[in-house]
DNA sequence: TAAAAACCTAGCGCGACTGTCGGATTTAAT
DNA sequence: ATTAAATCCGACAGTCGCGCTAGGTTTTTA
């Protein structure tokens, strides 16, 4: 299961994404109100995702958030892995943070790691296939 | 990412599904030992995936484990699913166990859950689709 | 009857998760 | 310059799950 942390950004970074394209920095207060967010709670959050580059922020009045690129080019993936860490279900699948399993006796013959590296990609797949673009545009038709 | 107990889990029961089919129950100590799981730990999980039905014991001298049902109508998503519960990211695409999300405000139309649905099913596609038998004829092969 | 096994309950240290609080700093508008 | 609106920063705290460990009870076979 995600963390309530992760939705929280997905959430914040989808509403941000529904912004018109050339708009001023929304303040984080809007944020928290619209993407149903507790507003300290979403200030850690909003932060990890500006260090890790998926957003900018202005400060001082007339300050708030923005989208680092334009929603296309961000995706689901991206998000969750800022928040929750790699996508892989054991460490030693995951490509973007590879660790062996301590206690593995042989990496190469486990059968359990080839059902997960396969669960990881199919996982990434569809993740990071995903950008806050195409997320706007299904939210508007379903709707 | 998987906890250790699921680790631990898969590897006892795949080490249970290579032992010849009408062998004698194996005690947990030998399990504990081949599979490289502290066996007062490892007492826990095979009481949760004896209560599941996945396994059945055998109490008293010459006692030990068995799988309850032959290898290849277990299969790894059977096993995670009792140790560490539903396979989806989210609870509202969880198909053994679902639970709206407390605070997401309409259902239908969320793009986050269309997508967290796409992986479920690819996940469970995988992890489904591979049974303890499937896993022990990769491990002979590539060994 | 003794040994070997599963079974049961309890507890414990640690870290992560989910927030909250109170301020300090920056910036734009007036 | 002032003021108000924002971000930014550090600390803290309650709760829970995870990863074990300990010690005993019961069952069964040789």
């Amino acid at each position: 299961m995600l963390t309530q942390r992760s939705r929280y950004a997905l959430r914040a970074m989808l509403f941000l994404a529904e912004a018109p394209q050339a708009s001023p920095p929304i303040p984080m207060t809007r944020i928290a109100q619209e993407a149903n967010v507790p507003r300290k709670f979403l200030e850690l959050i909003l932060a990890d995702l500006r260090e890790a580059g998926l957003l900018v922020s202005q400060r001082g009045k007339m300050g708030g958030y923005l989208l680092s690129r334009p929603r296309h080019l961000i995706s689901l993936g991206d998000i969750i892995r800022v928040i929750e860490g790699p996508l892989a279900l054991v460490p030693c699948v995951s490509r973007s943070a590879y660790r062996r399993c301590a206690d593995c006796r042989d990496e190469a013959s486990c059968a359990i790691r080839q059902a997960m590296l396969r669960v990881r990609d199919e996982t990434a797949r569809v993740l990071d296939g995903t950008s806050l673009a195409d997320a706007v545009a299904q939210d508007l038709a379903a709707a």
